[in-house]
DNA sequence: TTCCTTTATCGTATCTTTACGATAAAGATA
DNA sequence: TATCTTTATCGTAAAGATACGATAAAGGAA
């Protein structure tokens, strides 16, 4: 009993949470808006941008990339991560979706 | 080194990250939607939608009360809960700010 | 008052998350 | 080849999150 339980939500519940997870520490929040920022791929900087430990930086950037919102690729002895454009659209979406139906009750 | 480290990252980003932690399990969701369907105060009901037990329910409850995004108040025997607008707007406007630079990026 | 209903809290077990040092892996460079 | 740089992974420690049964608390109803 200690992992969310999903059985009886919504499909569309679970992913958004899943998403909203990602999104649910400083480090990754920062890591996503670097990588906005210069709007391609990062190769090598993120660990001197985030203030922890480059391993720790590491995992990161390693859950940002299981749930789908970056993409990484291997170049040379460097790793550079872009945004997952396709999934940050439907993540996009489906909070927007959300926040509105929000917004709209009040 | 267990909790999440704020020291280092803007203000704006821990803020972000509370809030999407509190999305980030489904039934936190599904009660901001049930309470956003009814646009209205809630009393009782909210235990009956969602598929976990009573103390569960109500932990979850607690946590979206302690984030702001719901307020709470008793009447009777029965607790009744409501979105929090104010804090909800605040929200949404900066998940809402936050999704579009991911978008323009792209 | 006594009992019922409803919700909050307590206690507890278990899994997850976070963090970092140490080490491995893989190219680049000398 | 030997070394340096960069990143991923391993190992591990500590705190948080999740879940639920049991119990307390607080009104309402009989």
């Amino acid at each position: 009993m200690p992992t969310a339980k999903t059985d009886g939500f919504k499909n569309q519940d679970i992913r958004l949470a899943e998403i909203a997870k990602a999104l649910s520490h400083p480090a990754r929040v920062a890591i996503l808006r670097h990588l906005a920022k210069r709007n391609d791929c990062v190769c090598g900087e993120i660990v001197d941008v985030i203030p922890l430990a480059q391993a720790t930086v590491s995992q990161h950037l390693k859950e940002l990339k299981r749930v789908g919102l970056i993409k990484g690729e291997i170049d040379g002895p460097r790793s550079c991560y872009c945004i997952n454009t396709d999934t940050m659209k439907q993540a996009s979406g489906m909070l927007g979706e959300f926040l509105s139906t929000m917004k709209k009750c009040c």
